[in-house]
Parts: structure tokens; sequence; C-alpha cells
DNA sequence: TGCACGATGAAC
DNA sequence: TTCATCGTGCAC
């Protein structure tokens, strides 16, 4: 169980959102691997869009969006929740893509149908934002991806706000899995 | 320095 | 449908 390289997140956002799916995220805590195979996926293309974080331009929480890829940007929402996302695409693109939903595997004793719940259940926090993912307690891996053609796409979840980017069908998640958030 | 609001989840 | 709860970003 080794962490993908950095050329894995270094493509096409749209690529490594599809590709994530079937992947196993690790978070080793107090000696124990806990182990998630993904199953659903948002990706954000960048400033360009408007739903995304990076919208806004470089601010002190977006930088890391705009950094390296192969990152952990992690970061609280409604003041009580955490959201991961893994930073895509060469350095300065501001791209990355929201892990929304996993099916455990090992050591994961609560919901992972969510964002947020997804974090809980792996203790994902903020001391993980920034997390290098090619090296260190939490990492991607090979699991088993997905069959390209058992691939949902959807409209992102929660971005209304966003217009026409709103609509896009930039939500991706496995055909038939139970642990999709919003099937 | 203040304030509106959110890539959510859970309860009602 | 409503609310918890607070960091972030932007207005002033």
């Amino acid at each position: 169980m080794r962490p993908l390289p950095r050329s894995f997140y270094d493509r096409d956002t749209l690529e490594v959102a599809c590709d994530l799916l079937g992947r196993h995220l690790v978070h080793v805590v107090d000696g124990v691997a806990r182990v998630g195979r993904i199953v659903e996926v948002e990706a954000y293309l960048g400033p360009h869009d408007k739903a995304a974080h990076s919208s806004r331009g470089v601010t002190p929480r977006t930088r890391v969006m705009f950094g390296p890829p192969g990152h952990a940007y992690v970061y609280r929402i409604y003041g009580l929740h955490w959201c991961m996302n893994v930073v895509t695409e060469a350095e300065g693109r501001g791209c990355a893509v929201l892990l929304r939903a996993v099916e455990p595997v090992a050591a994961i004793t609560q919901r992972t149908n969510g964002p947020a719940l997804l974090c809980r259940a792996m203790a994902i926090d903020g001391t993980c934002n920034t997390r290098d993912l090619c090296g260190g307690s939490l990492f991607i891996a090979k699991g088993s991806p997905s069959d390209p053609r058992a691939i949902v796409k959807r409209a992102r979840i929660g971005v209304d706000y966003a217009g026409a980017w709103a609509r896009r069908l930039l939500r991706f998640y496995e055909r038939g899995n139970p642990f999709v958030s919003r099937p």
C-alpha cells in the first residue's frame, strides 16, 4: 500500500477526478491505517470556475489550491465540519477534486457518505491541510479503480450560487454504490 | 473592525 | 425546512 505518485495528480482535473474513483484513501492514525475506497468526487476547475474557492484568487485559505499537485486542501465548512480536496494540475492552476464519499475498507467505524462525514470517520481535520499526499501518513493508494462505464456524471452539490457553473456535470460517482452521498 | 454567508449534517 | 457555529473574504 504505497502513495500514488505526484504524476497521478499532475493531469487534467476531470481525468484525475474520474481516476480517483475506486482508489483507496489512507490515513494512518496512531499506527492504525484507516482505509476508505473513494466512490464520489467533485471537480473544481480553477479561478474561472465560479463554484471553486480559488475563484476568489490566491488568499491565505486558497494558497494550497494554487500550489503543486498532490497536496491536501482541507477546509472548515459551516464552522463545524471539515472537507478534503486533493490539488490537481500544475502549480498555479488553482484546481482541486473534492472527496465526497468513501466505502469503508479498514478501521472505519462511522458513516462515510458525505464530505464532512468521511473526514470525521477518517480523522481528517485542519492539521491535514497542505499535507503532501505523496509521502506521509495521509495518502491515496491504487485500490480497485472503478470501471469507467460505471461512472455517473451529475451536477455538483450545494453550489447553486455559481450560475451556469452550478449546472456543469462535475460530480462523479460509482453507479449503484450504496455509499454515495446523494445518488 | 464588522458582517454576511457557506463545496454540511442532523433534527424536526 | 431549520438550525448549529465560526473562519473567510470583502465592505467600510
